[in-house]
DNA sequence: TCTGGGGTCCTTCACCCA
DNA sequence: TCTGTGGGTGAAGGACCC
């Protein structure tokens, strides 16, 4: 481990329930939930002050309206959330090529290797600025936590939660970490948790007290040493600048359980679809495909299926998944199928044999392009008009607006923009009114960008 | 109104092969 | 030839993270 606190975490606040207040000033100081809204969705992210309600993030939708009733709830817009993660990061690449994302809103930065700091004092210079410079650029809070390697980085941003900075001083680590819950320590979820407790520990000295055989035998070699080292405050881990992904996968949670087999049949079909779209757009061909199915019951299974060659063919991915599908009792119902690829390849050998079966079989002979293209339903086009709530709205006469809630043939639209003082006016109109179109989100900060959003 | 979506990594077991 | 061993790979499931 270094001896300087050089190594940086960024978690962005509430990020996702923060950009909606920074884009609609009537929710600024308001509790927030973002989620899916339907009948399954949880939680992604809630604002500061609907945390106060008890409402956290993966929390079923339901049990937070209960909760908080009067909060916002709305839809999130992940192209929206992107492109103001990509601000952020552009703003920590400025401070060092190694800089390694975690999510939309976290990133670990070695301050080291861009040569920006090299001891507490300077580390601590730069965390400020970044958190100023983020302010300027997005209009949003961030929290830095400084230490000498990943893990300590990532718990001092924690406690420096919200809109603050902590720098954890190399040789003050073992004293802060031993009396925190073996809970602090990453790695440790619910079910690694309550395994320790059963065996006595609860905090990380007693890790460090049961010592490393003993962790091994609890929990196995990989986790075991891990976890050990971690309890000793040592963790070598660099940062890592470019990480190459290993899977691509879509899944889809359904409404209500689906009973008919056919209609199952066809959703794998779909998400088979979905996911080589995905894979290709990311110029990738993969070996492996999974099935995943989730029963009625929130039983989950997966079946897989290795090829001789990596593949991006539509056709082959839908027919591995179909075969994957036929091993699996679907009577009862399903509420969740997934489409993956593993094994992934930056090109393509096409497996001969699957496509001769291919072939043979699909003689009707659509192209990949267009067996690929997205699907457009009479009832998929209904659904784009229904007005998802939080997305941005134009009208002809009032301008820019945001749908505050839509039902019974109605939408009802705040006109507000980011840069408003303060809250704007509601107006209520026909989910039809022919002056009322969606809109591209605006820049949260003056003179912003938002560039290529598509929400 | 119980439990999303997209990932990563690890473990165990079965099987093939040398 | 029989038996054991051990590596590699594939399949399935589980835990964890944001």
């Amino acid at each position: 481990m270094r001896n300087a606190p050089t190594i940086l975490h960024l978690d962005m606040d509430a990020f996702f329930a923060s950009v909606e207040q920074a884009s609609k000033p009537s929710l600024r100081g308001k509790a927030v939930v973002v989620g899916g809204l339907g009948p399954r969705g949880v939680v992604a992210t809630a604002s500061y002050e609907a945390r106060v309600f008890g409402v956290h993030s993966a929390m079923p939708m339901g049990q937070a309206r209960r909760l908080a009733p009067n909060a916002a709830y709305l839809v999130p817009r992940f192209g929206l959330y992107r492109s103001i993660s990509e601000q952020v990061m552009g703003l920590l690449r400025g401070l060092s090529p190694l800089v390694e994302p975690l999510s939309l809103d976290e990133a670990f930065v070695d301050l080291e290797a861009g040569a920006v700091a090299w001891d507490a004092a300077s580390a601590q210079l730069v965390g400020e600025r970044l958190r100023a410079d983020i302010r300027a650029v997005t209009g949003l809070s961030g929290s830095v936590g400084l230490a000498a390697s990943k893990m300590l980085a990532k718990i001092a941003s924690e406690q420096a939660k919200p809109d603050g900075l902590v720098l954890i001083e190399p040789g003050t680590e073992r004293a802060m970490l031993g009396p925190m819950t073996v809970r602090t320590l990453p790695g440790v979820g619910p079910a690694t948790g309550d395994h320790l407790r059963r065996a006595g520990i609860t905090t990380v000295d007693e890790i460090a007290e049961a010592g490393e055989d003993e962790l091994v035998r609890l929990l196995g070699k990989a986790h075991g040493h891990a976890l050990y080292a971690m309890a000793l405050a040592h963790d070598e881990r660099p940062v890592v600048a470019e990480r190459e992904a290993k899977s691509v996968s879509v899944e889809d949670t359904y409404d209500v359980d689906i009973h008919d087999r056919l209609r199952v049949g066809m959703e794998v079909q779909r998400l088979a679809d979905r996911c080589v779209r995905r894979l290709r757009g990311a110029g990738l061909s993969g070996r492996t495909i999974v099935l995943k199915v989730r029963r009625y019951d929130f039983s989950t299974l997966t079946r897989s299926e290795t090829l001789r060659g990596p593949t991006d063919d539509p056709a082959v991915v839908r027919e591995a998944a179909a075969r994957l599908l036929d091993s699996v009792d679907t009577t009862g119902g399903v509420r969740l199928l997934g489409v993956g690829v593993t094994g992934l390849a930056d090109y393509t050998q096409e497996d001969l044999f699957a496509q001769a079966a291919a072939g043979a079989e699909g003689a009707a002979g659509s192209s990949a392009e267009e067996d690929v293209a997205e699907p457009v339903t009479e009832q998929e086009a209904v659904a784009e008009r229904r007005w998802p709530a939080g997305h941005d709205v134009r009208h002809a006469q009032y301008g820019h607006g945001w749908v505050q809630g839509s039902g019974l043939g109605r939408v009802t639209v705040r006109f507000e923009t980011p840069g408003a003082p303060g809250p704007g006016r509601v107006r209520t109109f026909r989910v039809d009114d022919p002056e009322l179109e969606p809109a591209e989100p605006l820049p949260l900060v003056p003179g912003g960008s938002v560039d290529g959003v598509r929400a």
